[in-house]
DNA sequence: GTCTATAGGTGGATAGAC
DNA sequence: GTCTATCCACCTATAGAC
């Protein structure tokens, strides 16, 4: 299966580039000279830049979907599984890529429709994911916080994405590991 | 002046083009269309697309600078302030935008470097007049919050930020308004 | 200050040989 | 599956007439 690998290494550097560059920010000819082939080839794999960019989402969100659940898997407490939440976004960060999703919702507008689809699935699960880790904390008393526990979701998945974008531009990720570690401890009982 | 005029709309256009399409997401094709002109009279006023956009974080920043004197003016409490600042943006979100130099955050590594370098000048200054505001606010006890006021300050420039990039991925600036006052309600005294 | 015309480059995408 | 060659649309930018 010499062309499943090629098609995963073209979306391995396409998912590089958008994460560092934007979707509006890459070319095929990127891809190309990374992969020393030539843009022709690119096409036989993704025939428009609209499907690969769908399947690009689709890939890191299945992903994210999968630490999701090693993390589940691995039976500590709320605490720490909000530590390994924020761990996946600062391991994103120390490598200079801004969350992919992040990224494409500052392209929003000028998206095709089934990337931004795609893109509002990945939050979607983001925000559940979140609203069960944080109301069984409360329920075992771990955690502390009032109101709905999708809004606190909702908060720290805007403050993880907001912060990692800003850090990133001034290349400290200290600067996000500072509020990430506040904003967590602000929840802690 | 006619001239001068002809450079503040298309300073207008291009700046509401680069909040809802980012800079890489336009073109002085655009402008022209917008404006009823050719391309050719736009580099009259602006002869590089670099210098446009430094200009627009120029005046942007100004802007955002004069509108927080205002609040300074207005005399209010901490908490106060903090809502008209938030205002700010609940406003520009309204307006379909996200703020401007938000969206240059995301485009950072395919920015000019003089672009780059007034964009941190805008977070530079907000950091600052959050952290004079919340320690202002700390001081007469009216706010309540532990650590240092600049990573307060940017934990909230952080979030509203990220909130108001997803938010405006799914058309809802409810969703920004609730993180927003959540935010601001956990800093009460 | 605005226009026409155009340069020189790059974008995504296709046809057809190998 | 990958190549060469090519298309056409679009990009930023400039020259020079009006």
């Amino acid at each position: 299966m010499a062309g499943a690998d090629t098609s995963q290494r073209i979306l391995d550097i396409a998912e590089r580039l958008v994460q560092t560059r934007g979707f509006n920010g890459f070319s095929y000819a990127d891809i190309a000279r990374s992969l020393r082939v030539t843009k022709a080839s690119l096409h036989y794999h993704f025939p428009a830049k609209a499907g690969l960019g769908k399947r690009l989402i689709e890939r890191y969100e299945q992903n994210f979907l999968n630490a999701l659940a090693a993390i589940d898997r691995g039976g500590g407490g709320a605490r720490s599984k909000l530590d390994a939440y924020v761990a996946i976004y600062t391991a994103v960060l120390r490598n200079d890529r801004m969350c992919l999703c992040g990224m494409l919702a500052a392209e929003f507008a000028t998206l095709p429709k089934p990337m931004r689809e795609e893109m509002r699935r990945f939050f979607d699960e983001n925000d559940r994911w979140l609203t069960v880790t944080l109301e069984h904390g409360r329920t075992t008393g771990e955690l502390e916080f009032s109101g709905p526990a999708l809004q606190v979701a909702r908060t720290l998945v805007g403050l993880l994405e907001g912060a990692m974008m800003i850090a990133r531009s001034y290349g400290e990720v200290g600067r996000f590991q500072a509020v990430a570690e506040r904003a967590l401890a602000d929840l802690a009982a």
